[in-house]
RNA sequence: GGGCGAUUAACUCAGCGGCUAGAGUGCCUCCCUUACAAGGAGGAAGUCGGGGGUUCGAAUCCCUCAUCGCCCA
């Protein structure tokens, strides 16, 4: 295959992805005998969303780990689906329904309306998923899931009836968040606080049977009022100790109600009176379960205000406060009316302002799951990364509040409670028809519970039910527990914690050792825009990962996710940023068409043994260069830091393979014998481990390169996406080649100095003087001479224990090494002395700390003594470098 | 109100007890040297947010202040 000059992903990522499902690679395969296991399941997105660039970024953090566990022999398994996202999903066909059609669901009724949904499902429902392709990812897809699926229903049932027969649901009144305009209940994770200004009035509520008197409450929402059952005051406090036996007549309605004696009330707030609405406010709930106050509803399920409000009946509440407000005062019954800034409730789906109202609803009790959900983090069952969540998780289990699971919705699942004509309810597993025996009370069924579940309820499974869950199926038992779960860091209660609890509540398939349900939750990093703000559909401020994609290539999107996000520290983007993986994989590419360009002829294998005698000094050292990489990537990706494994491959591949490797053996390939042989071989090498391990990273360019390679090796190989991971054999660090290379480093970066300061050109021939004052260096030059000089464009070297510059040459020092450029004609050298005074100072100011360290007894005592050591010999070098930099910088 | 994180080069970020504090981008100079100009070579650029403390030694650990941000209520 013919590669393109520049790295042109459009061309191949499409055909790559086509071949690696069709090869069946993604999926486990059948079960073998002493096989290890690694499992991951994706966090479904929601069916109706659409790839973002958090999406993208844990997909490639999953996708990076999966490969690296398949390409280290494990039986990997990624499990993707989707989630129905009750009243998100709802609210989208709602939506579509009505801009085409003009139809709510009222006016099409439950079961059309689901069909509706069930359609828009089948349509679009993979439009996500297909964006995870896009990016590469590995899923196997034969197993893809959606949380409505019979299966995962018959889970959700299952578990229900569970929890039911262990009495953890109950049904209850309970002041719960209500959503006026999607006429549901949403639970505390589905709403934002929104800081607002509002006003607080202030009412005076007339004291029975005393003219003139009043006590004056201060409220947000004075059309409350209408619910107002107590008004409360600390009796600790001295203003109001004359009406603690008063009566009150609440305003408008005339209803009266007592002055109730609360030492949680605040006295500093307002006048330290406060009205009481128990049926439409948190606290007063509370207060009112206290005190065994009444309950007075005033809304209808759309926030308009019903019967008990009189003649405001009907109004929906921000009018009514107005009307209220106005008719006390006319009334004189309207205190200060103040500016107040506060924070508002708003769901975050409808963004309307969230009504606190009682409700019947069903509840889980949470506590007895919430256990071992804690001891399974306290004991090192389940680690988060970064660690710091997990005081996270545990702060919201050991606090945690009974589960509010109904919805007042139709797309989910519907709860699996009948109710008899006396309205006694039973769970069940199987439908139970109208009209059928009531299982306990024998008789007849009416209706079955209009509400559906949480969505939570059912993706609190996920980990289990995507296996075959309650069945003990195959899959369960060899993919259950899984092993990793990225995710972002706003779910860690909704989903994380719950699906912790789910593990131990539910899979009784395996010992309770092995029931939590993933061993590693790694959160990952937050994205946000270029300037710090969080991405949002609302503030149009979003990245479009497919659109970068397109733009740059998938790999160049993975990479630069990976390259730019230290594990679980938010990231600042920017569309161009895509730019650094785009201008890696193009140097990746051009890398592996050099040496493709250059196979023919004889190869030898740098680490058999033939090989090995011919290595030259280079090959040694990339060989090393190639050692330490592999380990550093392989320990990096075994405890999740793609970050660090991503940059040191940046490191080895650009600035080792590309930058010195490659340009040195340029020269080697004309030579006969051995040398251009074990280039090609050691070329080959590299070539090949570089690929297996960037492969998590950047799947489609490098399965490209692996397969034109070996096509031109003429060798069939699986595809890389199969292949072992690099194991190191027969690869080590060589120290002496390591030092040796510096050598030669140094002394070409000092030639290149010379030219550049000097203004001299690029391919001038050169002469130079090269003096090293220890016999090693000189070794070292003397051996690599040749490949100097091809590096840095010299005619000659001369290598020389010292020297004495003459006139009209330049010089640099590097590294205890002194280069002399004699140059024919007076040459402007004012940058060069410029750099070695500059060269000079740093170097003092490092003498300077140094001596300060070695001239501190106490340094000296208490310091490791190898670093005592390293300091001496730190110190030398600088003096002797500072003595060439002085020496040479007065010549001039 | 509770908790967490950040503050290092012009920008985006690494470094988290011991080299003269690094990278990518941007900037300046030079080079179309046949893998790559989406490239190469060189250079300039930082009182590591302020102030205390611990330590032989602090960008790194502790305290405190400031600013920005996130999560939860």
């Amino acid at each position: 295959m013919e590669l393109s000059t520049r790295y042109a992903p459009a061309e191949f990522e499409s055909d790559i992805y086509r071949q690696w499902e069709a090869s069946g690679g993604f999926a486990p395969g059948p079960k073998k005998d002493g096989e290890r296991t690694f499992t991951i399941m994706i966090p479904p997105p929601t069916v109706t969303g659409v790839l973002h660039l958090g999406h993208a970024l844990n997909g490639t953090i999953q996708d990076i780990v999966i490969r690296h566990k398949r390409m280290g022999g494990w039986t990997a398994l990624w499990v993707p689906g989707t989630d129905h996202a009750g009243i998100a999903t709802q609210a989208v066909v709602e939506r579509k329904l009505y801009e085409e059609q003009k139809l709510t669901r009222m006016d099409l009724g439950r079961e059309a309306f689901l069909q509706k949904i069930w359609e828009w499902k089948e349509e679009h429902g993979s439009y996500i998923l297909e964006q995870y392709r896009r990016l590469g990812a590995s899923c196997d897809w034969t197993r893809t899931k959606f949380t409505m699926d019979a299966d995962l229903s018959r889970a959700v049932r299952e578990s229900f009836v569970r929890l039911w027969e262990k009495g953890l649901i109950y049904r209850g009144a309970r002041i719960v968040n209500w959503d006026c305009v999607l006429m549901t209940a949403v639970s505390d994770d589905e709403i934002d606080y929104e800081t607002r200004k509002d006003k607080l009035y202030e009412l005076r509520y007339p004291v029975k049977g005393r003219d003139g008197e009043f006590v004056v409450v201060a409220t947000t929402r004075p059309e409350t009022m209408f619910g107002d059952t107590a008004v409360a005051v600390n009796p600790a406090d001295e203003r109001w100790k004359h009406l603690h036996d008063a009566t009150l007549v609440v305003p408008l309605v005339g209803r009266e109600i007592p002055v109730i004696l609360d030492e949680e009330v605040e006295t500093d707030f307002g006048t330290g009176a406060v009205k009481v609405t128990p049926a439409h406010d948190p606290a007063d709930w509370e207060r009112g379960n206290r005190f065994k106050l009444p309950l007075v509803h005033i809304y209808e399920k759309d926030g308009r205000l019903n019967a008990a409000a009189g003649d405001y009946a009907g109004m929906p509440r921000e009018k009514a406060r107005e009307a209220v407000a106005k008719k006390l005062d006319e009334l004189g019954l309207l205190g200060k009316v103040a500016d107040y800034t506060h924070n508002v409730a708003i769901s975050d789906r409808s963004k309307s302002v969230i009504e606190p109202l009682v409700s019947e609803q069903w509840f889980v009790k949470m506590e007895p799951l919430a256990k071992p959900a804690i001891a399974a983090v306290k004991d090192g069952t389940l680690r988060f990364r970064p660690e710091r969540w997990t005081k996270v998780y545990l702060d919201w289990l050991e606090n945690v509040h009974d589960w509010c699971i109904s919805r007042q919705r139709g797309w989910g699942h519907q709860i699996p409670v009948w109710y008899d004509e006396d309205g006694v309810p039973v769970a069940s597993r199987e439908d139970l028809a109208i009209g059928a025996a009531h299982p306990k009370t024998g008789k007849p069924i009416v209706r079955q519970d209009p509400d559906v579940l949480d969505t939570w309820a059912s993706s609190w499974l996920w980990p289990f039910a995507t296996l075959g869950w309650p069945d003990s199926t195959e899959d369960l038992q060899r993919f259950y527990p899984t092993q990793f779960l990225s995710t972002a860091r706003e779910i860690i209660y909704l989903w994380v914690a719950r699906m912790i609890m789910a593990g131990y509540e539910f899979v009784d398939q395996v010992p309770w050792d092995r029931r939590c349900a993933f061993d590693v939750c790694n959160v990952h990093a937050t994205v946000l825009d270029g300037k710090g703000r969080r991405m949002s559909k609302s503030a149009g401020n979003g990245i479009d990962p497919i659109e970068m994609i397109e733009k740059y290539g998938a790999d160049a999107v993975r990479y630069s996710l990976v390259l730019l996000t230290k594990e679980g520290q938010d990231v600042k983007l920017s569309p161009d940023r895509f730019e650094q993986g785009f201008r890696f994989s193009n140097k990746v590419w051009n890398a592996a068409r050099f040496v493709l360009l250059n196979l023919a002829g004889e190869r030898l294998d740098p680490v058999s043994e033939a090989g090995r005698a011919a290595l030259a000094m280079e090959d040694r050292w990339i060989l090393s260069r190639l050692a330490q990489a592999r380990a550093e990537v392989s320990s990096a990706l075994d405890e999740y830091r793609m970050n660090d494994a991503a940059t040191a491959l940046y490191r080895f591949v650009w600035n080792d393979f590309c930058d010195w490797y490659v340009e040195i053996v340029k020269s080697r390939f004309g030579d006969a014998g051995a040398s251009g042989a074990v280039a090609r071989g050691t070329l080959v090498r590299v070539l090949e481990d570089a690929l297996a391990l960037l492969h998590p990273f950047t799947p489609y360019m490098t399965e490209v390169l692996w397969k034109s390679l070996n096509e031109a090796l003429g060798r069939p190989m699986p595809m890389l996406m199969n292949h072992r991971w690099p194991d190191g054999a027969n690869l080590a660090v060589d120290d002496a080649a390591e030092r040796e290379m510096q050598v030669l480093q140094d002394l070409v970066g000092a030639v290149r100095q010379i030219r550049n300061l000097a203004g001299l050109a690029e391919r001038a021939k050169l002469a130079s003087i090269v003096a090293a004052d220890k016999p090693a260096t000189r070794d070292i030059l003397g051996r690599h001479a040749g490949t100097a000089q091809a590096l840095a464009h010299l005619e000659s070297m001369q290598v020389v224990a010292s020297v004495e510059r003459p006139r009209n040459s330049a010089v640099s020092v590097v590294g205890g090494v002194e280069v002399v450029v004699p140059l024919g004609e007076a040459v402007d050298l004012a940058k060069l002395k410029d750099q070695l005074v500059r060269r000079a100072e740093k170097v003092k100011a490092g003498i300077k700390s140094c001596e300060a360290k070695l001239g501190n007894a106490a340094f000296i005592e208490r310091a490791d003594p190898e670093v005592v050591v390293e300091e001496r010999a730190r110190l030398a070098e600088m003096q002797a470098e500072l003595a060439m930099l002085a020496k040479n910088a007065a010549g001039f």
